[in-house]
DNA sequence: CATACTCGTCAACTTACCTCA
DNA sequence: TCTGAGGTAAGTTGACGAGTA
């Protein structure tokens, strides 16, 4: 059923790649081009003469249908659209592989080979380019649809993560500080009512472990004794805290514990979490899930 | 050299027609 | 047979670059 004359691998491959023969041959070029001896194109007048056309894909076009008189009023713009036929669309699609521009040579090289207008040929690639990019786009689409998800479940996975360890730090504060009560007892009371009137502009130190924000943040300020005006910032004597008891081993373990506890996981939070803020798409994220990013200590 | 004009091409959008369930 | 949806060829529009007077 093919006309070989168009469709065998060489026929097809002077017409692919005639932009690189253009290049080191004229001769091919000559060959390829428009002659008087083709009798499937006539340059403008191509659609006018058909009836001698010996292309293998226009005879599909017309003879069934319409007869003769369609057969050349199929290409009058007041004619109806007909379709191209499988054999000129197999053969649009393997050149618009190659490439998906069209050089004019190449577009009256394939106007002459398929038997169409310049103009079919031109309009085919661009409305195929815009089919090519709404695919493309509908790729792209699933692909950070597919990446979106997976940041979703890792997000999920990390914020459980971190409750967990929020719940950890605030039971082991809340240890901490009833340890901290228990040694301040035996202290008598006029120890510490001189440093009363500095609590007035000083925060209070002891968290309150009723309010979720002040569990870490007061808890490091808790254990930052060494700043200059730390003895204001403290009710009881800061030595008292971090004194070292050797005879309780595993209390001192425990303290340093809790120390580190409570000075490294708000910055690990922050390290982990404050990169996801600045991401001007915010990742594709929903607001609603955006709303947790700040956590509420 | 700068400017204006023409021409060809493109993307984006729209319309009209065809096919098929 | 009718109908609506989807696909596709072709029209329209505005932007852009190259060539030219």
């Amino acid at each position: 059923m093919e006309d070989p004359r168009v469709c065998d691998g060489s026929n097809m491959n002077n017409v692919l790649f005639k932009n690189e023969k253009l290049l080191c041959s004229s001769e091919v070029l000559d060959s390829l081009w428009i002659t008087d001896s083709s009798p499937s194109f006539h340059g403008s007048t191509s659609m006018v003469n058909f009836e001698n056309a010996e292309s293998s894909f226009f005879p599909q076009i017309d003879k069934k249908e319409n007869g003769n008189d369609d057969y050349d009023g199929c290409f009058h713009q007041s004619e109806k659209k007909r379709r191209l036929t499988p054999d000129q669309v197999q053969f649009l699609e393997k050149s618009f592989e190659v490439e998906n521009k069209l050089e004019p040579e190449r577009k009256l090289q394939l106007a002459k080979e398929l038997g169409l207008q310049p103009r079919q040929v031109a309009i085919w690639f661009q409305n195929r380019r815009a089919r090519y990019k709404t695919k493309n786009l509908e790729k792209e689409y699933d692909s950070l649809k597919q990446s979106y998800d997976k940041l979703k479940a890792d997000y999920d996975s990390h914020f459980i993560e971190n409750e967990k360890l929020k719940i950890e730090v605030r039971m082991l504060t809340e240890k901490l500080l009833s340890r901290d009560k228990v040694k301040r007892k035996p202290e008598p009371l006029d120890n510490a009512e001189p440093k009363k009137p500095n609590l007035g502009h000083v925060s209070p130190i002891i968290p309150d472990a009723s309010s979720a924000k002040s569990d870490v943040s007061d808890s490091d300020s808790l254990h930052y004794t060494d700043r200059p005006n730390s003895a204001l910032l403290e009710p009881v004597d800061s030595s008292q805290v971090f004194e070292h008891d050797p005879s309780d081993f595993s209390q001192d373990e425990d303290d340093s514990l809790s120390r580190s506890l409570l000075l490294s996981f708000p910055k690990v939070e922050a390290e982990c979490y404050d990169d996801l803020q600045p991401n001007p798409c915010n990742l594709g994220f929903p607001v609603e899930a955006q709303g947790t990013w700040f956590w509420p200590y």
